[in-house]
RNA sequence: GGGGGUGUAGCUCAGUAGGUAGAGCACCGCCCUUUUAAGGCGAUGGCCGAAGGUUCGAAUCCUUCCACCCUCACCA
């Protein structure tokens, strides 16, 4: 059966409903129990108590004078029983317009049939909406991926399963916010647009403004704005931030994406550690019942505190490498034994050192760790360590082998962050894509001086794959970017494309 | 961008020595007043992801392209 045949048999009764009288799209319906509270409340209410209900018709058992129904509403499910002789003989040809998929709104008594489930007794009922697109087969719902991602609202109707993760979702974000609200933190607003971006280490997307004729950039981290709140006064301030990073897509990556980015005067990266290790237990103490966290079947603990080790002294253990001590030449040959194909000569030394780490070390980190004291060639916003050199003090907080969060120290010293610009900007200038750009109002605010402070960045998403063990960052965002579906039209593509 | 997989009815899926397309559910018609994926009988329904090619003949073989998934590379 042809799409169009199917909404052409629904639209008909759309028709059929108007001319019978009815409004197949009315405006309003007084809802009184959910399915939920007709189950929960049943002692009280059945036989005895009218109730009006309404939700979306999923399935339909037609026996010629009687049927029974299932209607699905937020809380649940409830049973609907259609009687000829309860509803009457014309309200029962209505009934038998209905199909998958509408919305209705009944009302009747509860009872319980002879097979014992709790079923609403219609006396009447209405129609709330026709819907003239079929759902997807009842019994084995909707599978393909590409559908689920490009039709949620398709997905939240037949997998009920998705809404639980978003739902979950939404309490890790009120969580946050709660604990840092308790903890004398401000939650803030910054630019989306920028004029600069920073903050970060990635390729930003950019846009245009037409009157003032200029291309911004849609922010790659918060950082720097949320450092000038410092500067001026605001002692403990986050943001809930959607980043956008104009790079690959995959199951770890999505162009946009959460981040919550916190910042505490007078605070060091001992005190971040604190927060993030106390903050997390907590949140998985109330969301998950237990501090134990199980991911794609390998589980950890957050009870803190957690382990903690520097980012060389892992490379040393994993690798027997050194990287401190090595030159640049050294590091591209040590990148060599490990990438032989790749061509690291083009890499400077921080994306040399990384890649390192990335290949020798993070396949072993499960978790929770914080790996600390990161190179200074890849963090030029963070303090030089008070006591290592060549090393500043930051760490990312790793679990199940991934970064979800990344923290330093704060670098005040604003000449010392100037010449981390300037090297930034050097390696940009070598062909180095995802750099830091000078910053000149970001130098200027940092000169009025800013408290020591300690800062952080986590990847929310990740967490909440962790927390819902969702093994793709597309099941965790409600609406994933994927290309657009009228691409897939050869016709479509134009042919000097290559 | 590289490698692998998938794409057939609205949905879920079958379909290879290449022979002209199938099932279940949904939809439509008939029977059925306590069913549970209700049941029974019957009927519709396909540019087999797109475009080329090979062949008497292509869902099936070849080429190119598109989308999605996995994976590698860069990143959170």
């Amino acid at each position: 059966m042809v799409i169009n045949k199917l909404r052409e048999d629904r639209i008909a009764k759309v028709q059929a409903f108007r001319q019978m009288g009815i409004d197949p799209y009315p405006y309003r319906f007084e809802v009184t129990y959910s399915s939920a509270d007709i189950v929960n409340n049943f002692n009280e209410l059945a036989d005895i108590t009218v109730v009006k209900a309404a939700g979306r018709l999923r399935l339909i058992r037609r026996m010629g004078k009687a049927s029974f129904a299932d209607l699905h509403d937020a809380a649940g499910k409830i049973q609907l029983y259609f009687r000829r002789d309860d509803v009457g003989v014309d309200a029962y040809k209505a009934f038998r317009l209905l199909d998958l998929g509408d919305i209705i709104g009944v009302e009747g008594v509860p009872f319980r049939t002879k097979t014992g489930e709790i079923t609403i007794k219609v006396s009447s009922f209405e129609i709330l909406c026709k819907s003239i697109r079929p759902l997807s087969d009842k019994w084995r719902g909707l599978r393909n991926r590409e559908t689920r991602y490009r039709q949620r609202y398709l997905d939240l109707i037949m997998n009920p399963e998705v809404e639980k993760v978003f739902q979950i979702r939404t309490r890790m974000m009120s969580f946050f916010r709660n604990y840092l609200n308790n903890r004398d933190f401000i939650e803030v607003e910054t630019p989306i647009l920028q004029p600069l971006y920073g903050g970060a280490l990635a390729r930003p997307f950019i846009t245009h403004h037409n009157t003032l004729d200029m291309d911004l950039y849609l922010r790659i981290a918060d950082e720097l704005y949320l450092k000038r709140l410092i500067i001026g006064g605001m002692e403990r301030v986050y943001e809930v931030c959607k980043d956008f990073r104009n790079e690959g897509m995959d199951r770890l990556h999505n162009p946009e994406f959460t981040m919550i980015e916190l910042y505490q005067s007078f605070a060091d990266y001992f005190d971040m550690m604190e927060l993030l290790e106390n903050m997390l237990s907590a949140m998985a103490e109330e969301l998950l019942k237990g501090t134990k966290l199980k991911y794609q079947g390998v589980e950890i603990d957050l009870t803190p505190p957690w382990r903690r080790e520097s980012y060389y002294d892992l490379v040393k253990r994993y690798s027997g490498w050194n990287l401190m001590e090595m030159s640049d030449a050294e590091l591209a040959a040590a990148a060599a034994e490990i990438a032989p194909e790749d061509n690291h000569s083009a890499k400077n030394r921080g994306r040399l050192i990384d890649f390192i780490f990335s290949e020798k070390v993070e396949p072993h980190l499960i978790g929770p760790l914080f790996v600390t004291d990161f190179p200074l060639e890849i963090s030029p916003l963070s303090k030089a360590h008070r006591s290592e050199a060549g090393v500043t003090e930051r760490f990312e907080l790793y679990l199940f082998g991934r970064e979800v969060a990344n923290a330093f120290s704060e670098l005040n010293d604003p000449l010392e962050q100037r010449r981390r610009f300037e090297q930034q900007v050097r390696w940009s200038e070598s062909g180095d894509m995802e750099t830091q750009p000078m910053d000149e109002d970001f130098l200027r605010a940092l000169e009025f001086g800013m408290p020591p402070t300690g800062g952080m960045g986590i990847g929310f998403d990740r967490l909440v794959m962790f927390f819902t063990d969702q093994p793709s960052i597309r099941d965790v965002i409600l609406f994933p970017q994927l290309r657009p579906e009228e691409m897939s039209r050869t016709d479509d593509i134009d042919e000097e494309e290559e």
